[in-house]
RNA sequence: GGCGGGAUGCCCGAGUGGCCAAAGGGAGCGGCCUGUAAAGUCGCCGGCGUAUGCCUUCAGAGGUUCAAAUCCUCUUCCCGCCA
């Protein structure tokens, strides 16, 4: 077992929880001194690994630290069906190669949070496959349209008149489920997985188990600060981004959520998250430098301190003294942009990609928002000459050296 | 099986014959400002070589009309209610 014992063990797995359910059973098995079997599901249609999916990732890792099994459960199977889960829609069902091809990448980039000790990854495959018609009966008869219904998402549905796919029913029983097959001690989830987890719970009695305990971690906030991290909402910021960029989107951060991103993004300590927190309330500079604070510390979680130190030079080379990163990418100059001595720049910034269209590429020259060599160029015409190894800015953001 | 409702630009959502490339909101983008890609503020937000112009778009296919997102017909898909 683990250096931690008693109390602090209890403590470490229990911050930054929402939900542990019940708690007293979490420390009562704590005190068994008994390796515990928790369980994480994955869905495997997530390519990759966003700051929020990292929160009940990092809190797995705190368990295998401690010395308890992490059992990784891919929803290979249930993610054929789709999970209703917050979206209040239906989601289309994703067919079976899909989800091979994703769950094998999936896996190995949760291998940057995880440890491979004390590691169980199982396929939801291996057992509900097999089940027939018979199993599938015996299993929704555990379980009542009331209980169902009881879930947030499922009543204001009925409520409103919306659709409630049969199949959504099922999957809270196939979750419960897979937390039978693996005779899980604990499941983590996000917080919209609370009605999911309390139904393994029911399910595992009704299979003579011990329920399992639920355990829920917050919902990170995107980028936008408003909805969840997701990437379909593209409001995320991938564990495995550069450090320049990560540092960057952390600082785009609206500052009411400063302190949310120090206690779910990073390993700060209670007592640190205190002094942002109320850094943070100062406003102002302060408020800036810890952000700062926050924007560093999570990249120099995921890469390392010289990363975030670099990170947060470029930052403020970038966008306080206003000048060009030390990294620019090359980009030829489109030969159908070129005509006689001159260049068309709407095309060149189309074709460069940095913007959407070349009608995109004219409003933006007219806004202003194009910078050649550090000035600002409104006219679309540009002379050939003073084209070739200039450095072509859009925004304050986005910047080539044409060759 | 019967009845009713719906499908609009990235998303939500107005629009029921011309004033519609289509209100409004969100997202996104740009300028300014600043402590940052926060906040605030102003602006942009279908495409086209630069346009009082042309093209494509309001689920799909036809049709009526000088003129259709708007009317008619058929088709596809979605939803609800009653059985």
């Amino acid at each position: 077992m683990a250096a931690v014992q008693g109390n602090s063990q209890l403590d470490v797995l229990i911050r930054r929880t929402e939900h542990v359910v019940p708690r007293e059973a979490l420390e009562e098995r704590l005190a068994s001194d008994r390796s515990l079997r928790v369980k994480l599901g994955l869905d495997p249609t997530a390519r990759d690994v966003t700051l929020g999916w990292a929160v009940p990732l990092r809190k797995l890792r705190d368990f295998q630290d401690l010395g308890h099994t992490a059992v990784l459960i891919v929803g290979d199977f249930t993610a054929r069906i789709g999970d209703p889960s917050g979206k209040s829609e239906t989601r289309p069902q994703l067919t079976k190669e899909e989800v091979e091809a994703n769950a094998g990448s999936c896996v190995s980039s949760l291998m940057d949070i995880l440890s491979e000790d004390n590691l169980e990854v199982r396929y939801n495959s291996e057992w509900l496959e097999p089940m027939d018609m018979g199993d599938i009966l015996r299993l929704t008869a555990r379980y009542t349209v009331a209980k169902m219904l009881e879930r947030d998402d499922f009543a204001k549905r009925y409520k409103d008149n919306r659709p409630i796919s049969l199949v959504e029913f099922m999957y809270p029983l196939l979750q419960g489920y897979d937390s039978v097959a693996v005779a899980a001690d604990v499941e983590l989830g996000g917080t919209d997985q609370l009605f999911n987890l309390l139904v393994g719970r029911d399910l595992q009695r009704a299979y003579g188990q011990e329920p399992q305990i639920a355990m829920t971690l917050p919902l990170l906030e995107g980028l936008d600060g408003v909805q969840k991290m997701s990437q379909s909402l593209k409001n995320y910021v991938s564990i495995r981004e550069q450090p320049d960029v990560m540092f960057g989107q952390l600082m785009s951060i609206p500052d009411a959520l400063i302190e949310r991103y120090a206690v779910l993004a990073t390993d700060m300590a209670p007592e640190e998250v205190a002094e942002v927190e109320a850094a943070a309330r100062l406003g102002g500079p302060e408020a800036g430098r810890a952000k700062r604070r926050v924007a560093a510390r999570v990249v120099a979680l995921y890469h390392d301190e010289a990363a975030a130190q670099g990170a947060e030079a470029s930052f403020d080379r970038q966008f306080k003294e206003h000048q060009a990163p030390e990294e620019i990418p090359n980009a030829e100059l489109p030969a159908d942009s070129i005509d006689g001595d001159i260049v068309y720049l709407p095309r060149v910034l189309a074709e460069l990609g940095l913007a959407a269209s070349r009608g995109e590429a004219r409003r933006l020259l007219a806004q202003g928002g194009v910078r050649i060599n550090g000035d600002q160029v409104t006219g679309e015409e540009f002379p050939l000459d003073a084209s070739r190894g200039a450095l072509l800015q859009v925004g304050k953001r986005r910047f080539v050296r044409l060759v």
